[in-house]
DNA sequence: CTGCTAATTGCAATCGATTGTTTAATTTAT
DNA sequence: ATAAATTAAACAATCGATTGCAATTAGCAG
């Protein structure tokens, strides 16, 4: 069993005493096939279980039909359901998804870029790691011809197609509404600002502070708080300021937001009375704390299928210089009980 | 930029005046090839940005390297994090993963097979969605002599390599953990009961009844309750029976669970005292709900690592017969607040 | 019955890499 | 110095499917 002979063409026109060019056609449903023949052969395929060797296949027609996808984490709910967008909309049209997860590590991520490019993808689609500044691996896949697809975390020096979310109007939607409910000094959780999307949110939360007329205070901004646990500390520090801040707009993620709320919880602090939250990305589990977490809807499986359907539109544009088209999806902030200071 | 051919073994051979088998065997790091000729093919492939063609050099050696993942969902945390573990392991060894899902919908598992088959994957792991019963497509696979691994969610029936939950004991420990803590009520949430580890469970928690010398009691067994809003609707029936549970076991996951807890908190039943919780799989929100659920935890990463071992480790053994080794693993019963009657 | 078109089918090259077999060149042993 | 043994590179077939072109056959008008 461990190596049985598979059917080809071969196979079925020895049989047929067929030339195996027929049977190909035949198997192609080309017109050029008798339909009698053709019938026969669709059968006796059908018989000697015939399945086509797709590599044989991609070879000569010199494409693999395969998207190459790398994400940071696959086990992470934005990236899961990004993919899960991209499955469904490749799917339909016959291509295959080869996935790889840089685990934030930016050698991991030149690896498995290098992987796909082996493999002949005729795409890749990369959301990049937090490790990662230096961009030789993707301008790599330009250069073997590939198309190369961004989304969300991008890298904005290179002119390429990107999907992205609109970081900084999210942002500045989700300050402005913690400042209509009334809170004054809001504190701001920053990712690394090498990655542009963690730029923008902190731009977003600046303009909406300006736009509002509130100080900009630099005890309240804190850098590289993008982990619930360097968001936990981030937050002790903070309430035990001598001016602590009556709200914590968390724009890493939801699971810094957690942090946050944990710690407010371990230390008697009432949300939202005393403190508000916001988080970024609405995790399922925003909705189920108590109190539930105001986050920031980024439509995640919508973004996955827009990411597939502008590749399928680039492939029938025959235009020979490429456009870097960028799509921005904007995301929507979900208000709930975390920020009602009522 | 959009068809730009690419450099092949024949494009380094001429430029040096070689024989293309000679840049194979350099490439291949093979000792039939001088030294000073090899370093130079790899110096010039590197000039000429080569990178191989995986796609010709898998045709001639007749393997894809690649491994078929088919989950019913890839955005569902058990899933993602068992992809995850296969990927560590696979990743390391070479090889690619194609991923595919089947929305829990029969249909679409069989068109994910098939073209699995067709790309020719050396390996084709899969999880069966709720509405596979019959396994025609799962004989296609080994019929055509690729190695099929189930896991999780398998068919029994079919003699192939598995790697599984200990669904029963674990299921048991679960109930009898509650009784312990002194529910005497327990209702059980079913999942659909084709699915073997939907049976398993049921098993383990009608062994724990009887161990413990308590009752079945068949109004307390609610069928097909395997998602949060079928069992919302199952526990407000339950809780308002004349002799309500003072306990659920909501076995098909901790969504299940979460739709429990929901109900019993909207009519005002107090959780953990009047009524006791316990999911299923560890998901992260279980931790942080109010009170946090009693739930199992699969190691769902360690599976998937144990998936792809499994696969390597019978790529080496080169007996002809294929043992149908069964691996189970046991899963570990986090007991929380939610069933902390005290 | 000859000539011509259209419909089928056959032939052979191709995609790019691998590998068993030869041939040629070089080295070692006798 | 010559035969034997190494070493290195060339040759050619192969994996399975596709496709441009040639060849064959059938059908039909003149």
């Amino acid at each position: 069993m461990k190596s049985r002979k598979r059917t080809t063409i071969y196979d079925i026109a020895e049989k047929l005493n067929l030339n195996p060019s027929s049977v190909s056609r035949a198997l192609n449903n080309s017109s050029s096939v008798n339909d009698a023949t053709k019938k026969l052969i669709l059968k006796t395929a059908k018989d000697l279980n015939y399945t086509r060797n797709t590599l044989a296949s991609n070879l000569r027609k010199g494409h693999s039909k395969t998207i190459g996808v790398v994400v940071p984490r696959i086990n992470q709910n934005f990236f899961s359901n990004v993919i899960a967008g991209i499955e469904e909309a490749t799917y339909k049209q016959g291509y295959n998804l080869i996935i790889c997860q840089s685990n934030e590590l930016y050698e991991k991520e030149v690896q498995c870029v290098n992987t796909l490019i082996n493999q002949h993808v005729d795409c890749i689609v990369i959301s990049i790691s937090v490790e990662t500044t230096d961009h030789k691996h993707l301008q790599n896949i330009i250069d073997h011809g590939i198309q190369l697809i961004q989304f969300d975390r991008v890298a904005d020096e290179l002119e390429t197609l990107k999907v992205t979310n609109d970081n900084e109007q999210s942002s500045f939607e989700a300050v402005d509404h913690m400042i209509k409910q009334g809170y004054k000094r809001i504190a701001l959780l920053e990712g690394p600002q090498k990655l542009s999307i963690f730029k923008q949110r902190k731009n977003g939360y600046l303009r909406a502070l300006a736009e509002n007329g509130l100080p900009v205070l630099a005890e309240l901004m804190v850098e590289n708080a993008w982990t619930k646990e360097l968001s936990a500390t981030a937050t002790r520090n903070l309430l035990s300021l001598p001016h602590p801040p009556d709200a914590i707009f968390a724009s890493t993620s939801d699971f810094s937001a957690l942090g946050v709320l944990e710690v407010a919880t371990a230390m008697h602090i009432k949300v939202p009375a005393e403190l508000g939250i916001c988080g970024y990305s609405n995790e399922d589990f925003t909705e189920i704390t108590s109190p539930s977490i105001t986050t920031i809807d980024q439509f995640s499986f919508y973004m996955g299928k827009t990411v597939a359907n502008l590749y399928f539109q680039e492939m029938e544009n025959t235009d020979t210089v490429m456009v870097p088209k960028v799509i921005s999806i904007k995301p929507k902030v979900i208000a709930r009980s975390s920020t009602q200071k009522g």
